[in-house]
DNA sequence: CCCTCGATCAC
DNA sequence: CCTCATATCGAGGG
């Protein structure tokens, strides 16, 4: 039998945090970071808000102009994301993070997992130490605060450090998780969102008590093999997933939303060419070749559609990318009938860059 | 098996 | 009024 302790780290409402750092005074009051989009005005979402503007309601994701009507008679502030600023902060605190243990896996600029099972010599107690130690760390040396959860496996250390925030600690020992798990929501279970809530919830199965009742054949029916086993043993807190070192992404894209609404070719043409380039000097840098483009779009009434296509052979070209998305751009645009609201390219099956070869090279 | 596309999740 | 980026699954068609 093979137990392992695993840690899950979560910065707390980070990139509003990141702003307070800059700016000590901005802690007294509401602090919104907002993606602004292409359209002016406050066109656009919050992408993360401090504890002070959640308590008038405030949220990730919604518009900015829902954010500023909460937030009207209060002092507050509203900024744009600096995602490089942000992404200094994180590269250093996940430099801290990955001392403290055996794996380290990068999940976001936010987040990350340790398995620790070595580092802890398996004791939960010497785990809830180093928990202590790496938040203690962060705290002193960047001003972070951070969540931190302790379980057996990454389904329960993530669902821990969710549990309590901000600046939160929460172990769960192996004989704990079915007690721990029972009576919270479906939702707090990581990978059951919005949809497959409510299609559970028309089943009467609100906790995951009631969701460890589900047979898994039924599951199955509902939601497909793999998620199925996923969702029956994630209800008895079990998760087998190893703390992996993540190497590169399998895919790189880029959306933005157009100046207005249109499904004019020669309109949007221009913006998908400059996502191209964006991802074209990614693809460069990373050292990189890809073999699948797609063209995706949000429509006005925010339904999404996307258009793909596999390539011979991988490249790295600009040339080839934008050739290829100029084609999916028109057909897309040709089966279109509602307005084009939002644009986006993608670069996916990615591999290794090797220099131009052909076969005849070889002789 | 390979490809395309929509859906879902969650950042 | 509705950002942006990544990963994964399943259906449907070859």
């Amino acid at each position: 039998m093979s137990s392992r302790v695993i840690l899950h780290v979560d910065f707390d409402y980070f990139y509003a945090q990141c702003e307070e750092i800059r700016k000590p005074e901005l802690k007294t009051r509401p602090v919104c970071v907002c993606i602004f989009s292409d359209r002016g005005g406050d066109s656009g979402a919050i992408a993360t808000c401090n504890y002070k503007a959640r308590e008038f309601g405030v949220k990730s994701g919604m518009p900015i102009v829902f954010a500023k009507r909460k937030l009207e008679t209060i002092n507050s502030s509203f900024l744009p994301a600096d995602f490089s600023y942000y992404e200094e902060i994180s590269g250093k605190a996940m430099a801290i993070i990955q001392e403290y243990g055996d794996v380290f896996e990068y999940v976001g600029r936010d987040e990350a997992f340790l398995d620790i099972t070595k580092k802890s010599e398996m004791s939960f107690e010497k785990a809830a130490h180093i928990g202590q130690q790496l938040k203690n760390k962060i705290k002193s040396s960047l001003g972070i605060s951070c969540s931190v959860g302790i379980g057996p496996n990454k389904l329960i250390a993530k669902i821990c450090s969710d549990h309590k925030k901000p600046d939160g600690l929460t172990i769960v020992k192996p004989n704990e998780v079915r007690d721990f798990l029972s009576p919270q929501l479906i939702r707090t279970i990581p990978g059951i969102g919005k949809k497959t809530e409510e299609r559970l919830d028309e089943l009467g199965i609100n906790s995951i008590k009631d969701l460890e009742s589900l047979q898994i054949f039924d599951l199955n029916k509902m939601f497909g093999k793999k998620n199925a086993s996923y969702i029956f043993n994630a209800s008895r807190g079990l998760d087998e997933e190893p703390v992996t070192k993540r190497e590169g992404s399998l895919q790189y894209s880029r959306i933005v939303t157009l100046k207005s609404d249109s499904s004019d070719f020669e309109f949007i043409l221009p913006t998908v060419l400059e996502l191209c380039k964006e991802l074209q000097k990614i693809i460069v840098e990373e050292n990189k070749m890809f073999r699948s483009v797609t063209v995706q779009l949000v429509q006005t009434d925010l339904t999404s559609k996307s258009r793909s296509r596999m390539l011979k052979n991988p490249s790295n070209s600009l040339e080839e990318l934008e050739k290829n998305s100029k084609v999916l751009l028109e057909n897309i645009l040709r089966e279109q009938n509602t307005q084009v609201r939002r644009i986006g390219v993608k670069v996916s099956e990615l591999s290794e860059f090797k220099g131009q070869s052909s076969l005849t090279s070889y002789f």
